[in-house]
DNA sequence: AGAGATCCTGCAATCGTTTGCAGAATGACG
DNA sequence: CGTCATTCTGCAAACGATTGCAGGATCTCT
């Protein structure tokens, strides 16, 4: 493992507004056009009332000199920011990622701007929430991508004017995209239950400082439920749970395998958790799918690689 | 592998300003505190010249009226956005999100909003800059996570009075913050020479759509001079480049490794690389490490796991 | 006590759009 | 050819802050 040290840096002095001239406004684009300024405000907007001819004149002219309306007033005017602010607990994560991905994809293509906000624990999240609440004038919806809001929370950012979005967990007050987790415990736990095991561990999401508690809390629903379908009750020594670092559920599943009676399977709540269970089973010269078998949540490409059997979701859109 | 079908959503009605009131403005909270709205302003944002008695009252009657200043028209009094827009080809690669989080934390804290766009190709580039351009009032400055941008492009926009970094890729007319990639190219390679390798194969990335061909390049570089330094000549057939997804990189380094004369090492462009090119040792029944060596770069926590050996690269800060 | 410096505060202009309303121009129709 | 409906266009008032400038208090020093 070569460490590369500090990247470079270059420090190109920014020449600021070199050849900029001042920029053009709407009054240079209308005065050129010989028009007013709210016909060219209506003709680059494409509203109706606008003679064709005039729209030609007014989009020539504006290409000609460039010109490039200020969102700051034009939002100003118009009282609403055609932005929606994400929070997401950890940007690096592969399922936010992703979904931040789907989310800017589909935004960028209806016009919107996303703005991005790291919120990890209960401070930012208020301070996102106060934010970016109404007429803020910050933006016009807000996304919560794994963010739990509890429900007076929630109601009183509804009640305020707020509009918001939930992915990944539930509330009333809020529209919500969530995947059943209990089925997806359920699933997950019943392949195992499936292929014959009989002590099957539990690798659960340690709620910590992050702020979704219930999609833990769901999946070992599901896991419960699969074992009592199956006539078996789960042994609660085989369960323990970690945050979503590979190290620490590495820890934690030497734990269940260093065990006598350790578990012939594990279900791990995430792929990093499953990752790290499987540094485990080969720390302790145990092949994955024989002596053990590992069930993992998500659909990481290389989940496939390891030879992981995973529950997929379905993430953009 | 179990699918879950559709996730289920529910609409739950979005109550408009059911208890909104009318927003609080600069002039209410001044006409409650007695004062003008210019020392409203200049309390609130910590400026000079204000009494510290009237800052207290100020202050006290703002929160009061849980006063929230109107972003937009800030914005356009003062000039100036708070707004970073930072591009990015692909959000859910680790690298991308990574640096995008590390970003994000930096900016917040800083007090700065991070606008985030996905730039997948040409058009996307050639739309963002235009968007995000001088007095566009979107963005104070922009910032390039592996999009690469010409010399003229690059040179136009800063003199135009656009300010932009790039990262991963260095242009003389903006600020950037790279990693030597001729210097990561060759300590991967290094590595593979002096654990005894002549024949080592290089599984490049491939430019393709992706706006950033200067990387891949002096990785090259760097694994040629590698080669140079030990005095060995790389054997052109050797060398095989593909997208970062595993699957083609499966496919490709299927072709290095079923040829009699396959090479004993191969050096991977990233990760995803390595990983594909484990599948088609695993695929050979190679042993990875014994029978062939694989050498990535970043930092994929996943990669310890399969005792992939990776050169480093500092992402956060 | 008077001159000058220092510190606060408010007036009003400004930022660059959007948009309601009214008036002008054009066309249709009897 | 006069009405009336139908388009189009422009005036001017918002939108809600920031900030240069000048005036009024207060303080210091001789």
């Amino acid at each position: 493992m070569a460490d590369l040290g500090e990247p470079s840096r270059t420090e190109t002095p920014l020449a600021l507004a070199a050849g900029a001239g001042s920029p053009v406004r709407i009054g240079d684009v209308a005065r050129a056009a010989e028009v007013s300024t709210a016909t060219v405000s209506r003709a680059l907007r494409g509203l109706p009332h606008v003679a064709s001819a005039t729209r030609q004149r007014v989009l020539a002219v504006a290409a000609e000199l460039d010109y490039r309306p200020n969102l700051s007033a034009a939002r100003l005017a118009a009282g609403t920011t055609y932005t929606i602010a994400v929070a997401v607990p950890d940007p690096a994560a592969w399922f936010n990622a992703t979904m931040v991905g789907a989310l800017g994809r589909e935004m960028t293509a209806a016009g919107y701007d996303l703005l991005l906000s790291g919120v990890a624990n209960l401070d930012e999240r208020q301070r996102f929430i106060e934010l970016n609440g109404v007429r803020s004038g910050r933006s016009d919806a807000v996304v919560l991508i794994d963010v739990a809001l509890d429900e007076t929370a929630a109601e009183a950012f509804v009640d305020q004017g707020g509009r918001a979005v939930s992915v990944g967990f539930r509330t009333t007050a809020l529209s919500s995209v969530t995947v059943d987790n209990v089925a997806v415990g359920s699933d997950a736990t019943g392949i195992l239950v499936r292929h014959g095991h009989r002590r099957i561990g539990l690798l659960s999401l340690d709620s910590g400082d992050s702020l979704n508690f219930t999609i833990p809390a769901h999946r070992a629903q599901g896991y419960e439920r699969a074992h009592a379908e199956a006539g078996l009750t789960p042994d609660p020594a085989l369960r323990v749970s970690t945050s979503n670092s590979w190290a620490e559920a590495r820890r934690a599943a030497h734990v269940l395998l260093d065990s006598a009676e350790r578990p012939s399977a594990i279900f791990a709540m995430c792929d990093e958790q499953a990752f790290g269970v499987m540094l485990a089973a080969r720390d302790l010269e145990l092949r994955v799918g024989e002596d053990v078998s590992i069930v993992g949540v998500d659909d990481h490409d290389q989940s496939r690689l390891v030879g992981l059997t995973t529950v997929r979701q379905h993430v953009a859109r």
